[in-house]
RNA sequence: GCCCCUGUAGCUCAGUCGGAUAGAGCAACGGAUUUCUAAUCCGUGGGUCGCAGGUUCAAGUCCUGCCAGGGGCGCCA
């Protein structure tokens, strides 16, 4: 799904492939030429490098297919110019009424023309996942904010996208905390049960296990019986799960994150033993070492364990069954998991078991890299992690601070939804808009940008186009620009279109490849041409006819601002 | 030891299927506001694209080796 995404860029595509077959036939050897947006305005508006390519199949000089090519076919109305330059660039200049024509149309389009490509197509989306009884950290937030723009992304292109959060709900931690609940917390504390007191639980009742084995085993016991169902373990974890869903739904509302389903790994433990035992059917999983291994010596892979020696399931067991049941009930065409680097492994090893079960759907694993503090990893041990909460109270609180200081008449709840606003939109811009396999070291400073290369830079564009729009109405009250041609008359104006067009390429390239960075970097560079734009070209001022050219531009920059910022998951107020 | 990832300006990072003189932001310096939101714009300086080979018309991009950093490698997830 890729070259003919952008209906505009495939139609010059098609002429320069047919100006090929004219000068040379198929002896071109060209299935699609291809037409991509110059590197250099001077060079034209998009360029083609394909008789390069060519050249040394046809035993030609570049320069001179080049030249054969241009003068192969007459110059479409489309098309001002079309000349050579350097060793066999194709430049192509394309004329400003059909440049108007194409990113009118596209505006005219659902989701500024982004294409259908999703009609059918189903997409699991396993992201977030944090673990119960533990506050959810900065280290979080890569997974959350990642995942849900590619949740965003892929049903904007039509997709039918499940986004399931796949709790860390089930396994030998809640011995652990069921012990040290019974014997750490007060009735009150019992009461009025937080994850505070969850995680300060677990971190003591683990301390005691490593000084006391006779606390182990009580723990071990305890997981037991909340695995064989023991009514009042079982109470207790799902007060656990409940309290801790309490805190997550409160950070996904801040978020703006939302999941289809929540089905923690819990969710598959009754079809854990068949899995197993189908494998075993299957030959693949064979005895080692008293534990259940599938081997993966042909996919140059270790072993992987799917029933240790002491009978109990593993992460790996899960994921299988997850994705037995996912496939079962969704028939997805993709099951995509985002999760940090360290996983790797373990995801190659699960899915090349799924691969010998015979199932086709494709698994991916989309991975991001650690987020660290500089001075090194956090951990709860080490007590250094940064709650995700406080960094929301911090993202918002600064941004509150900038916001009364150019203090003009908004009341003190709109500040503050304002302050969320941008605030929110500063940390997920500040990681969206980096390539997500890249490490990123943790700094307030860096978290919490509000100008340059940022997510309050990118809402403070979208912010001055619609001021803008509320003045045009207002001058000319009912007046409906539409009517008026599209001009491009300027450089910058032409700029603007071109850029404004690339839009659903961007998007399809960002989203066919799991970076949302692809499309920050988009609407960044399409944020500084408006505002280059805004700086130098009036508008309400400007001659009528100029005045409403421009305010239809005007207008498609804040519905491509609002529609992009909007499959990032950031917010794009009217007003700043 | 083996596997994965990263190395681009002082700092943080982009760089599409190999294309033209490698780009942004921050920081520094110099400008722009009686004019549509200065969280802005315009300009200046700043580079051995980790190192060494190779592939070819063309390499930051592909291949090999090396160096440095991060992560992973059987019963945690």
């Amino acid at each position: 799904m890729c070259d003919t995404v952008n209906r505009c860029e495939a139609q010059l595509a098609e002429w320069v492939g047919a100006a090929f077959r004219a000068a040379f036939g198929e002896a071109a050897g060209l299935e699609a030429a291809r037409v991509q947006a110059a590197t250099d305005p001077r060079f034209g508006d998009f360029q083609c490098n394909d008789a390069m390519a060519a050249a040394k199949r046809l035993r030609q000089p570049p320069r001179a297919v080049a030249e054969a090519v241009v003068r192969a076919l007459p110059l479409p109305p489309m098309l001002e110019k079309v000349e050579v330059a350097g060793p066999g660039f194709i430049n192509l200049t394309v004329s400003p009424a059909w440049l108007a024509g194409q990113v009118a149309g596209l505006a005219g389009a659902p989701h500024f023309g982004l294409p259908d490509l999703g009609r059918g197509r189903t997409v699991v989306l396993d992201y977030s996942s944090p673990n119960v009884a533990k506050p959810m950290h900065i280290g979080h937030i890569r997974s959350t904010v990642i995942g849900n723009a590619i949740d965003r992304m892929y049903r904007a292109l039509g997709f039918r996208v499940i986004a399931d959060n796949h709790l860390g709900d089930w396994g030998t931690q809640f011995g652990l905390l069921i012990q040290g609940y019974r014997a750490f917390l007060s009735d009150a504390e019992r009461e009025a049960l937080t994850v505070e007191a969850l995680e300060r639980v677990y971190v003591q009742s683990y301390n005691r296990s490593k000084e006391e084995p006779g606390w182990l085993d009580a723990c071990k016991a305890e997981l037991v019986k909340l695995q064989q169902g023991d009514p009042e373990n079982r109470a207790i974890w799902e007060r656990f799960i409940a309290i801790s869903r309490g805190e997550f739904e409160r950070v996904y509302t801040r978020l703006g994150v939302g999941f289809d389903l929540w089905r923690g790994e819990s969710f598959y433990n009754d079809i854990l033993a068949e899995t197993v035992a189908l494998l075993e059917e299957r030959g693949l999983a064979v005895e080692s070492e008293g534990a259940r291994v599938v081997r993966l010596e042909d996919e140059g892979m270790p072993v992987c364990i799917v029933r240790k020696s002491d009978g109990g399931y593993n992460y790996a067991t899960t994921d299988i069954a997850t994705v037995r049941s996912r496939v079962a009930e969704f028939a997805p065409e993709r099951v995509v998991y985002v999760t940090d680097e360290r996983q790797q492994l373990h995801f190659r090893q699960f899915f090349a078991v799924c691969a010998k079960l015979g199932y086709t759907t494709h698994l991916e694993h989309v991975w991001f890299g650690l987020m660290r503090l500089p001075e090194g990893t956090f951990s709860t041990r080490q007590g250094n992690v940064i709650k995700l909460e406080a960094l929301l109270d911090e993202a918002e609180r600064r941004a509150l601070e900038i916001i009364q200081a150019s203090n003009d008449g908004m009341s003190e709840d709109e500040q503050r939804e304002l302050a969320a606003a941008v605030g929110i939109g500063a940390i997920k811009y500040a990681d969206l808009s980096h390539d997500p396999q890249t490490l990123i070291v943790f700094t307030w400073e860096k978290a919490l940008a509000l100008e340059g290369n940022s997510g309050p830079y990118l809402q403070y564009a979208h912010a001055r186009v619609c001021s803008l729009l509320d003045k045009y109405t207002a001058l000319v009250p009912g007046r409906d620009p539409q009517a008026s041609p599209l001009l491009l008359a300027e450089p910058v104006e032409k700029a603007l279109a071109l850029q404004l067009m690339q839009f659903p390429a961007a998007v399809v390239r960002a989203a066919e490849a799991y970076k949302p960075n692809v499309l920050a970097d988009y609407l960044f560079g399409l944020s500084q041409t408006y505002s280059s734009f805004y700086q130098r070209s009036p508008v309400l001022k400007a001659e009528p006819e100029v005045r409403d050219s421009r305010i239809r531009l005007c207008a498609m920059v804040a519905q491509v601002l609002a529609e992009g910022l909007g499959l990032l998951g950031i917010r794009a107020p009217r007003r700043i």
